[in-house]
DNA sequence: CTAGAAAATCGATGCAAATCAATATTTTTC
DNA sequence: GAAAAATATTGATTTGCATCGATTTTCTAG
């Protein structure tokens, strides 16, 4: 894929679908292709933020590291989602988080200033980045929820619930377990013990990253008290 | 003060700086006054959200309830400060958090539809509510940080080096502390120990409301490790 | 296919914070 | 200024999760 196909892949992003053939095309200009091996980091916490990405394919770990070295995955994007885009609106925008593949990935790399300027003709575009912000925030505040008042265990079956495809019982963890476990605040060990009760519980059963839903009653009541 | 007095106190008010009289006066004309006594609630969580707000003075608590009643504060409104301005780019807005009041408070109102509508007219009203939802994000991100990597003791200290002067070492809880305990996500309990054992290793002083910092460098190397 | 590395699991133990229960203190109200 | 109500503190106990160390299982590269 050369950059002349950069376009066609905005085309499907929610965030672009406002914009002129004109103003993709300024886009198309300054944005690039990156393609990344597993392991690769796009950009690290505290680093000058000159970018936001578009996923076009693979799976990106975005984590916070705090000073005596722990890591906690904040977000997983996947094929489709863009991130780091609200920094543009900062006065000194760095990263607040690290990214790093999780699996071989393509990301297009969009120059925040040039859209932002952009941006300054599209008050449709503006919008659905108000948008999405919102968006986000509202699933921030989920998730300090469910920090605050959850224990582990209750996250963990939010989490396995919101994976669980809505009308099948059977399904794969897309990523490691230990990178699971970070997202969900909970350490491997304990995660691994909490899917072994569940599993003793026959609410679920877990086979290596294979997961089945045995009794979806009983993890939905497990979340609402 | 009637309502002819609302633009002059949108004026202070970052949000507003870069609108015209014009559409000062439009947004004044779609606001309204609220006087709250102590314990009143301007909107309950779940409400439909019709309005975001502008605390002229007093105290507002915003705070999540889960479904078992346990509650958390997630943040507390000052003088100045505008909240649920982002909901306004939800598809169906409703309030994700009750708002009461922790004093006798006085706010405005200000319609969100007749504000979003006008925001179309003023992009750099718009890139200033970008820019405030940004922040607003980052703060989120903080938070969650401290919630899964922190403990309480460090959150408390957190707190109280952010609600000191920088350059006074004696001050004033402005709330309860059962307040703050939720805020700080603890029971009132540990949160009680907490101060107490700050006290016996002689960091800080506790009476009553009031606390003095005896040792900040101590604090500060809480923080961090 | 196999060796080495990485990830996941398991058992034992320790610690932070919640819970339950009782008392003390401050604030409010008449 | 006393009684009532709301807040805050203290003590004893339990719970959830982290930690550490040791295996076992799974992945991956040669």
């Amino acid at each position: 894929m050369d950059s002349q196909n950069i376009p066609e892949a905005l085309l499907g992003c929610h965030l672009f679908s406002e914009l002129t053939e004109l103003q993709l095309d300024r886009v198309r200009r300054h944005s690039h292709l990156i393609d990344m091996v597993e392991g690769e980091s796009l950009f690290f916490q505290g680093d000058e933020a000159v970018s936001f990405y578009l996923v076009l394919s693979g799976r990106i770990k975005l984590y916070r590291v705090s000073p005596d070295g722990k890591e906690k995955v904040v977000e997983i994007m996947e094929s489709g989602a863009t991130f780091a885009e609200a920094l543009m609106f900062m006065d000194q925008p760095h990263y607040p988080v690290t990214a790093t593949a999780l699996a071989p990935s393509r990301v297009i790399g969009i120059n925040s200033r040039d859209f932002k300027s952009m941006l300054r003709e599209s008050i449709d575009t503006c919008f659905l980045l108000l948008g999405s912000m919102c968006f986000r925030l509202r699933g921030l505040i989920r998730e300090i929820d469910a920090l605050s008042l959850d224990t582990g265990t209750v996250r963990t079956v939010s989490y396995l619930l919101q994976q669980a495809p809505s009308d099948q019982d059977n399904f794969e963890l897309q990523v490691a377990k230990s990178v699971i476990a970070s997202r969900l605040s909970v350490k491997p060990e304990t995660f691994s013990r909490i899917l072994k009760n569940l599993h003793e519980k026959k609410i679920v059963s877990i086979d290596g990253r294979n997961v089945m839903i045995h009794d979806r009653d009983a993890m939905v009541s497990l979340c609402s008290g």
